[in-house]
DNA sequence: CTCGACAAGTGGACGAGATCGACCAGACCA
DNA sequence: TGGTCTGGTCGATCTCGTCCACTTGTCGAG
């Protein structure tokens, strides 16, 4: 993990679809060593993936909420997170240090559709309360950092 | 926004690296037409970029946490938004319902740049005050939910 | 010091993919 | 009926991806 890494990591993650041969001529080497570098770096679990961004709204998801959960004492967290999963309305489900011990990002196109997946995470056993939050909008959201700093690999 | 449009934004999302051949071998169209409506896709702002997805950990970005405001009565939200989005470390800003009006998803590598990043968020003129909770773990993010129906363009 | 192993790049060759223009078929409407 | 528009195919061409052989530099062992 060089600066040359470092640049096409962050070059990948502005735009995903850069050819080797653009990233190539951005960083002063050739196609070949490139795409060995972006091969190594999937390899070592640094690009996990790729994907294209879509505009929630225009495919009628236009409802986005965050689920707080707070469980009760008996709780099994591996159960709680396996059945969350099931629910793919969960965008991102983040587990917490506090009395929401989790949070979930969701999109449902209708506030129907809202209504109904509280119902369905609130009977989760384990589950003792839930607290959603609507948005009204989301200003930006997973924009790219630039990698920070030289990083073992 | 037809039914191929759907199967194209639902395989770019889950790879945003597949190659016009192979979206048209998937849908069963030819692969200028496919590029076509790739375009058009990207033109009515439904695809909005690809990016990469970075392991943070790897990068050195080992500390996720997410940062409720609560603003003042005389907060002005442009102001504050735009101070907000200043700050390379806050990946996602949401305008909220709600008491905390906004929410904030912040990624930095130690401790000590937590700290100061939520003294940075405080001091905004506007924020009467902040509430941060740690992330212990992602147990996943931005998973990528089918198209749900049929959608007006 | 020299040798061998290894990591990282280069250059060339070849097949696959991207892209453009020309052309075609069906829908819609005056 | 005829014109136009949309969305598709086909074929040509150029770029890109990918593989392989070769080179260079580094480092440790003998």
């Amino acid at each position: 993990m060089d600066e040359i890494d470092q640049t096409i990591v962050n070059l990948l993650r502005t735009d995903g679809r850069t050819s080797y041969a653009e990233l190539a001529r951005r960083v002063g080497l050739t196609a070949p060593s490139v795409q060995d570098r972006v091969t190594k770096l999937e390899k070592n679990g640094i690009i996990t993936g790729y994907k294209a961004v879509i505009d929630s709204e225009a495919i009628g998801l236009g409802i986005t909420a965050l689920i707080g959960i707070i469980p009760d004492n008996a709780a099994d967290h591996r159960d709680i997170c396996e059945r969350l999963r099931a629910i793919p309305e969960i965008e991102s489900c983040y587990f917490l240090a506090g009395v929401e011990c989790y949070q979930l990002k969701v999109r449902v196109p209708k506030m129907g559709d809202l209504e109904r997946l509280i119902h369905r995470v609130g009977a989760i056993p384990g589950v003792a309360q839930t607290r959603t939050t609507i948005t009204l909008s989301t200003k930006w959201e997973d924009r790219p950092q630039p990698v920070p700093f030289e990083q073992a690999d």
